[in-house]
RNA sequence: GGUCCGGUAGCUCAGUUGGAUAGAGCAGCAGCCUUCUAAGCUGCGGGCCACAGGUUCGAAUCCUGUCCGGAUCACCA
């Protein structure tokens, strides 16, 4: 908003100086820095070599003729080639009055009447949810928050993959070591699913080892270890819709999902649609066909279908095997036709690490071969790898960090640290309860968001995640304070609601907070076109910051001059909603007290 | 080997289309609670922005090369 005022007079300024529109691209506004006057800046040294000029002159005709022209400009400086510009008093104030008891202040019209499908979490049914989940879970969460609040409508679906070899490998080892109900074993569903997979991969190692002790090669002697045949045969049965075979896949599939419903419901995470591969891993078959059928495609001797993508510097792409069985890449191209089907839309974006990149480009490649106009709604949200000091999470070698059990220890910490520092003492254990998993969850959220989403984060287990500093909780317990002040002024009965706080003057620290507060709809609306709410995290904290600042020094309640006291109170009041808002982009809750 | 991504303080991370003396937090040290919540605030120390060139008024940011790390290139998903 402030921006466009000052490049329209800045343009006007120059016109009327120089007979000559300056270079758009060129007119860009920053903060002004920390240790000069002003509130923006605009560097003019783009401009000096076509007027001849030098960069102090330019700067000072163009800012005495904007002062001039743009009445919400009250001074200026210059510094070498750095026009300083100080906005007036009264635009600030302005601006608070408008926006601070504006319920719709931050949120943009930018997306209005677009729609956006975004897929994330897409879990295996054969294993738990481990924190490379979390931080796909909380990314697409996230993300499709801060896009509604950009005025699109977002559909945020699922793609459970609950079929394959994989599955049927639990199932048998379930069959042979298992045969107990969750709630027999006294663990949750997925958990116990996911175990099955160890054990079975664990007793085909000893096979393949014995295998391989009568003299056969590694390879060989993993194709024909009998529980890889076993496994193999019962995905046959499976396709082949076999009663006793599909029974026993949808219960253990049933318990998977009650595991994973309690792991989103602790998350926070929801979906509006969920897809399930078995019911559209046939549908990728028609797609592929009809491309063979029209020349785009072509076979390999034995039947098996590609696509050659070798003039677009990719390679070959197997995408029907010979036997005519599908691949992954077949399936997410029938998962996009019927999506783009179901919820036809803008942009479709897919939370998925950043390993697939290759996938993804391939995917949207095949798809325009085929004819399909919309393969550049494709968009892949590529995220980096959560890592652990010892390297990349392997399941095999135990050192997974599961997600309820990283959940489970965030909320801990949360009620260790509250009860050691005394503030859960007059809450109900219920009370309690909810409060010590809004900041461990908070903390979780903060920790994994405010990190930029393409870059590969680390996770140190040994050191818990920091409720101090750069964190979720230092965020929510500035929202508390505030609101606790809030409560205080309600008690003391003072009147928040009338229009006594408007005041002539600006403080200096309050002018800071309300400056900040002015950037959030910039900032959401960049992190919406960014897909990154890491944007929102480093926002969130820098303003409860600056406010933690203004409240160390600046009295507010015990204020004696009663005009800036309710502008005080005020102002409180506005940073407490932008953070709770803020907050929810990020899925974090903030409490009232902590 | 080809392709893609990354390398910023001891550690974890910011640094928006190139801008002023590169910023936070943690860890370390020193202060601030009889006054609105000390999960806070203030101060100190800590840097060849991997390396070498180039582009220009100006480069952590753009280009080229080198080194290091990661991902990927399956009739796996």
């Amino acid at each position: 908003m402030l921006d466009s005022i000052l490049k329209k007079a800045f343009v006007e300024a120059f016109q009327m100086l120089y007979q000559k529109q300056p270079d758009l691209q060129h007119v860009v506004f920053q903060k002004t820095r920390q240790e000069f006057e002003g509130d923006v800046t605009i560097v003019v040294f783009p401009f000096t070599k076509d007027l001849k000029k030098s960069p102090e002159m330019l700067a000072t005709e163009i800012g005495s003729k904007m002062v001039e022209i743009l009445p919400e400009l009250n001074r200026f400086n210059v510094v070498k080639g750095f026009l300083n510009l100080v906005i007036d008093d009264s635009y600030w104030l302005k601006f608070f009055t408008e926006m601070s008891d504006n319920s719709d202040f931050g949120t943009t019209k930018k997306g209005q009447g677009k729609r956006i499908v975004i897929e994330y979490s897409s879990p295996n049914t054969n294993k738990p949810l481990h924190l490379g989940h979390i931080r796909n879970n909380l990314l697409g969460y996230s993300v499709a928050e801060i896009l509604k609040a950009n005025g699109y409508e977002v559909v945020k679906v699922n793609l459970v993959n609950d079929r394959g070899i994989h599955i049927c490998k639990s199932m048998l080892a379930w069959q042979k070591w298992g045969q107990v109900a969750p709630e027999q074993a006294g663990i949750k569903g997925d958990k116990l699913v996911g175990e099955m997979y160890v054990r079975f991969d664990k007793e085909l190692k000893l096979q393949v080892a014995d295998l391989v002790d009568q003299g056969f090669a590694a390879d060989e002697a993993a194709k024909r270890a009998p529980l890889m045949a076993e496994a193999q045969e019962m995905l046959r049965q499976w396709e082949a819709g076999e009663h006793e075979t599909k029974k026993l896949w949808e219960t253990m599939n049933g318990w998977v999902y009650e595991g994973f419903d309690q792991t989103y419901e602790k998350m926070g995470v929801d979906f509006d649609h969920i897809y399930y591969e078995s019911q559209t891993y046939l549908l990728g078959k028609e797609l592929v066909l009809k491309g063979l059928e029209d020349g785009i495609l072509y076979q390999k001797e034995g039947g098996s279908i590609w696509c050659d993508l070798t003039a677009d510097g990719l390679d070959e792409k197997l995408l029907m095997r010979a036997d005519g069985t599908s691949v992954y890449m077949t399936q997410d191209l029938g998962t996009a036709q019927l999506r783009m089907d179901e919820y036809p839309s803008e942009k479709m974006i897919y939370v998925v690490g950043n390993e697939q990149n290759y996938h993804f480009d391939v995917l949207k490649l095949v798809l325009k071969k085929l004819g399909r106009s919309w393969a550049d709604a494709i968009e892949h949200l590529s995220y980096g790898m959560v890592e652990l000091p010892a390297g990349k999470m392997k399941s095999r070698e135990g050192t997974v960090v599961d997600a309820d059990d990283l959940m489970n220890e965030m909320i801990e910490t949360a009620r260790q640290t509250t009860t050691e520092l005394g503030k859960s003492t007059d809450l109900e254990a219920d009370e309690a309860d909810k409060l010590f998993y809004q900041i461990g969850m908070g903390a979780l959220k903060y920790f994994i968001l405010k990190v930029d989403p393409k870059k590969t984060m680390l996770f140190n287990p040994a050191e818990s995640i920091d409720f101090n500093g750069n964190t979720g909780p230092f965020v929510q317990y500035t929202h508390a304070r505030i609101r606790s002040i809030l409560r205080k002024a309600i008690e003391s009965g003072i009147n928040t609601d009338d229009s006594s706080f408007i005041i002539k003057q600006l403080p200096f620290k309050e002018k800071s907070l309300i400056r900040l507060l002015s950037q959030f709809p910039v900032v959401l609306a960049q992190s919406g076109e960014n897909r990154s709410p890491a944007l929102i995290a480093n926002y969130m904290y820098e303003l409860a910051k600056e406010f933690n600042q203004f409240y160390q020094t600046e009295p507010i309640l015990k204020e004696e001059n009663l005009k800036l006291r309710a502008f005080r109170i005020h102002l409180c009041s506005f940073v407490a909603f932008t953070l709770r808002k803020a907050g929810g982009l990020l899925g974090m809750q903030m409490p009232e007290k902590m």
